[in-house]
RNA sequence: GCCGCUGUAGCUCAGCUGGUAGAGCGGCGCUUUCGUAAAGCGUAGGUCUCCGGUUCAAAUCCGGACAGCGGCUCCA
């Protein structure tokens, strides 16, 4: 079967589903209904909320229908006839309105059976096109109508369909078995961060496990800003509102701002963002063109004060840690800059396996909402071209992605998915004409003239959170050797090799591996308790540790130890053990 | 914030229509000294998230708060 044909049996389920709801609510409005990636939706306005149980309840009823060969029939109507067809109903009128402004002529509907919906299709032809057992409806939500909160929320149903019931049981099985690589229930398992009531929602603590993934990759980082004349600095947490009132983010996020409240009648903010910081660190010295660029990086933490239903693991929190950068540069040195940091981020990505996994978001402004930015319009039409001539220059293959800029200019976003398909921004790339202006930043240019500076803000990994989360989900908690929190793992066979593990440990302790990055001891563990060798292993593997020793009385007589690794098990001469962790 | 669902021992969960709680794993103790994914026995853990309400009686019903989950909106 092609897509084409099984995106027109998912659309046509989302009509069947609007027959069996009309069944139990006759006076059901209708939203958008369209089919999606595995399945469709469609958008109610109902009497009353529903809850999941009704999910069977409408599924059989479409059972039913779909054994009656239903056949959809398109047929046209007058936009007279389509208006007073709808008369009573504010969802379709709004459709037909919108048809009439884009200058239709007549207004396309479907009828399958009694049913008789605006639709400009495609659907099947008969209902016995579909596998009654291949699909599913799965989940309500709500969903504001045309996706606007200051609309009605509407109550949305989800479905999914496929060829056959053998496909969605693999769908449904992958959906499992993602479920097993959620960075949540990994995080818990692997006792790498945790949440507490007291502390508060959205704010992640990082326990000595996952405190080692932040230090790896924060070592990683820290090779990467040396080989490119990165400068690290650091600022403090919070700031007077003055410093966000300038910068344009109070006016924009005035919500999402943590007050603090000096008892000296001033008024603080914790920051969300730390380019006003880094402004004010340029503005500390006069700047002179020689001087630039000058790339400030930082690794800390900012604060948002989210909103609680956008709040999820470590997704999106309150407080998050960022590898943020702003480099200050003439334009000139814009192209040049711009790449560098592209050619980083691959790198970084590359290193990790990562990169791939992703697509590119050319996120540019709306022309239609010039209120939600900052800034000369010209230097917005001049900043956009770049970075879109910098995406071709690196193949990135970037969509344009109207709206999607930010307060103060265009970027380039790396967007990722997580194990449940979610789609979520890491590395960036920011223009800014507009912010050294604000801030009345310049530098001195070659012929004595003050300039403003551009601004860039770039993140490597974007914020700590959600790179690991998808390290977590990436690995599947089976963390490569580097960034194993636990790397080795001893096992006693019995309490008579005590000595001879002594003598392992004093190797384990003189190993230096090289690679990814140079980094210091080898963290490893001996489990000498009291318990069989088969669940010290069990325990060792259920933590996903790389590489676990097994010692014995023979291995002690051989002067050997038994690697235990994902790929098999093999004997290694105790002299030989430091090359060996190498290949790691 | 909005719509829906959920909150029982450290973890995973059971507890029907109201009669003050149970399992497995984990912990602890003893026995066992063991060769590649769970040794045996015993034992201690819970103001059933919190605060109110209804009731003779609430883990169970109702309201609120807090927290989590699936979406929507937002995301500097």
């Amino acid at each position: 079967m092609n897509d084409e044909q099984l995106q027109k049996i998912r659309h046509s389920l989302s009509h069947l589903m609007s027959m069996a709801v009309i069944q139990l609510y006759p006076n059901a409005g209708l939203g958008v209904g369209p089919a999606i990636d595995k399945g469709f939706y469609q958008d109610y306005d109902l009497p009353d909320s529903i809850n999941p149980n009704v999910l069977l309840k409408l599924e059989n009823k479409i059972k039913e229908l779909i054994k009656q060969d239903i056949k959809f029939e398109q047929h046209d109507m007058s936009f007279d006839e389509a208006y007073d067809f709808y008369k009573n109903d504010p969802y379709k009128t709004w459709f037909i309105d919108d048809l009439k402004s884009k200058g239709e002529t007549k207004v396309s509907f479907y009828k399958s059976g009694d049913f008789d919906n605006l639709c400009s299709g495609p659907h099947i032809t008969v209902t016995s096109e579909i596998n009654p057992d291949a699909f599913k409806l799965t989940k309500i939500a709500g969903a504001y109508w045309r996706g606007d909160e200051k609309n009605k929320m509407l109550q949305r149903i989800y479905g999914v369909a496929f060829e056959t019931k053998e496909d969605m049981d693999k769908y449904l099985e992958s959906q499992e078995q993602a479920k097993l690589r959620d960075h949540r229930r990994l995080g818990q398992e692997l006792d790498l961060f945790t949440f507490s009531d007291l502390v508060g929602a959205g704010l992640p603590m990082y326990t000595p496990r996952g405190t080692v993934l932040i230090d790896q990759l924060k070592g990683m980082l820290r090779e990467i800003s040396k080989k490119y004349d990165m400068l690290p600095v650091s600022i403090p947490h919070l700031a007077k509102i003055e410093l966000y009132e300038t910068s344009g983010h109070a006016a924009k996020f005035s919500d999402e701002l943590f007050c603090v409240k000096s008892h000296y009648d001033q008024e603080f903010i914790l920051k969300p963002v730390n380019c006003p910081h880094h402004t004010q660190i340029y503005a500390s010295n006069p700047r002179s063109y020689r001087d630039l660029p000058l790339r400030y990086i930082e690794q800390t933490m900012q604060y948002r004060d989210e909103k609680p239903g956008a709040i999820g693991g470590l997704q999106r929190t309150r407080g998050f840690t960022v590898d943020d950068g702003h480099t200050f540069c003439r334009p000139d040195q814009i192209e040049q800059e711009a790449s560098m940091i592209v050619e980083v981020v691959k790198g970084f990505y590359e290193n990790l396996g990562l990169w791939g996994n992703h697509w590119v978001s050319l996120s540019v402004s709306d022309p239609k909402t010039p209120e939600k930015y900052i800034g000369d319009p010209a230097d917005w039409t001049l900043a956009e071209k770049m970075l879109a001539d910098v995406a071709d220059k690196y193949k990135l293959d970037a969509k344009k992605m109207e709206g999607e800029a930010a307060l103060y200019g265009p970027k380039i976003d790396f967007m990722f998915q997580d194990a449940l398909g979610r789609e979520t921004q890491l590395a960036t790339i920011q223009l800014d004409f507009a912010m050294p202006k604000r801030f009345e930043l310049k530098y001195t240019d070659s012929e004595g003239i003050d300039n403003p500076p551009v601004m860039i803000h770039r993140a490597i990994l974007g914020s700590f959170e959600r790179f690991i989360m998808l390290l977590i989900e990436h690995y599947g908690g089976w963390f490569p050797f580097w960034l194993a929190p636990e790397q080795i793992r001893i096992l006693t066979i019995n309490d008579k090799v005590s000595d001879y593990v002594d003598q392992i440990k004093d190797v384990l302790r003189n190993v230096v591996l090289m690679k990814p990055i140079k980094y210091g001891d080898v963290r490893f563990s001996v489990d000498d308790r009291n318990e069989s060798l088969g669940k010290k292993i069990r325990e060792a593997t259920n933590w996903k540790i790389p590489v676990q020793i097994i010692v014995g009385q023979k291995d002690k007589d051989a002067r050997e130890v038994s690697i235990r690794t994902q790929s098999g098990e093999e004997k290694i001469k105790l002299d030989e053990l430091t090359d060996y962790l190498q290949k790691f």
